[in-house]
DNA sequence: GTATCAAAGATTATCGATAATCTATAGGCG
DNA sequence: CGCCTATAGATTATCGATAATCTTTGATAC
């Protein structure tokens, strides 16, 4: 989701937020480092007050800890939480298929735009790409469901960001997992709405299967 | 969540915090008011800083909207807003009672702890400590699914915030809603899993039932 | 009478400095 | 030698003031 250049405007907060954001993806900050206030605010000719906020916000994001007199620190995202987290949302997703039933059938062209991306991208072996068409497929179905409240805790999974990890870290052929998601729009065509809640239930083991993991939750 | 006195140890922003919450839930904030930084802070004679760290929290649990140079609101929770948010904690709580599966039948003594104190609340039409005690309820189930990512997105819902809201609202009796948790503990108890995840998912459902509201997601 | 614009007022965003708190280190005591 | 305590250094939390931005008000032109 690249900013448009365009209305380059951000606070002085926001501008430090994506810094510190792109650093903890890249890798440049891992998992357990501490981050000190004042050394952002002095690289980055800032004060520490924007700093304060850009790392509140990145709280709330689950990237880093906060504590009281001792600052933040980059959360450890392990591999039992990526997993858990992919739980979570196929039972939000579950959630999704069921309350949007019939509507799910109108919105096939947009599930087979996310598969072919991700057919595209394993190909390619471009994991970003993957994640991207990975995140648009899934989105389909959670905002088909028209509730706010899902809509809003799907997105703070952060799934895209830790499925592209998950993605790295394993290391996995992406093309039998590309192919893991046709069912679930054969399922959805056909009107076959309780295998496709099922389906989605079990969308993060069927995943670990063709990827040849084992699956132990 | 009453705070233990003893260690009243709270920093200025997270009195601010506390403070502003208070006034939100018992209604001196309405809905679409604005919240000016330096009222406040000349109010409880503190500097402007702390209580914008305030107000980001606030915004973290979706209690106010922030927009650049424009300072917070109160934000609107409708009715349906609070719905929903019973709908996905009703979701999720299928699932963490399908994952905690035989490890429930060990805390039927904390179910009906919690049930007991929601029963005495009700009896004494006393909301905040009802909505405590089905907090503590439910976090039971939550928490004997052993599953952080979960527990962590169930907190971030703002149950407890958002079930004081409802119950002062709607003014509901309360003791038929207590009653409603009681088919949940029985099922547990005697071992019908899959009876359990179905009240838990029916569960607001049921309870707007016997509030007598009408029930319309 | 209405629309446009500019200045004044109000409020947020950021700054630089200080106070409060934590952490590591070194010294005293058993 | 190990454990507790005091101190120094580092870092966070808060402050008071200033800069940047938005909003309102009032004057002017049409």
């Amino acid at each position: 989701m690249a900013k448009t250049a365009a209305f380059e405007r951000l606070s002085t907060s926001d501008r430090i937020r994506e810094v510190l954001l792109g650093r903890i993806l890249d890798g440049t900050y891992k998992p357990g480092d501490r981050i000190i206030e004042m050394d952002i605010a002095r690289e980055l000719e800032t004060s520490q007050a924007p700093v304060r906020e850009a790392l509140r916000e990145l709280q709330g994001l689950r990237l880093v800890t906060v504590k009281p007199y001792r600052g933040a620190c980059v959360r450890e995202v392990t591999e039992q939480e990526m997993l858990e987290a992919l739980e979570i949302r196929s039972a939000l997703e579950e959630f999704a298929a069921r309350r949007a039933a019939a509507d799910l059938s109108g919105h096939v062209a947009d599930l087979r735009l996310g598969f072919q991306g991700m057919r595209a991208a394993a190909e390619k072996g471009d994991v970003d790409a993957f994640a991207r068409h990975d995140l648009a497929f899934h989105r389909v179905i959670v905002e088909t469901a028209d509730h706010g409240v899902l809509l809003r805790t799907w997105e703070s999974l952060g799934v895209e960001t830790r499925i592209r990890m998950f993605l790295k870290r394993t290391g996995v052929d992406l093309n039998p997992v590309a192919e893991a998601h046709l069912p679930i729009i054969e399922a959805i065509e056909s009107g076959a709405t309780a295998e496709a809640e099922h389906l989605l239930r079990a969308h993060p083991e069927a995943i670990y299967r063709v990827a040849g993991l084992e699956w132990a939750p």
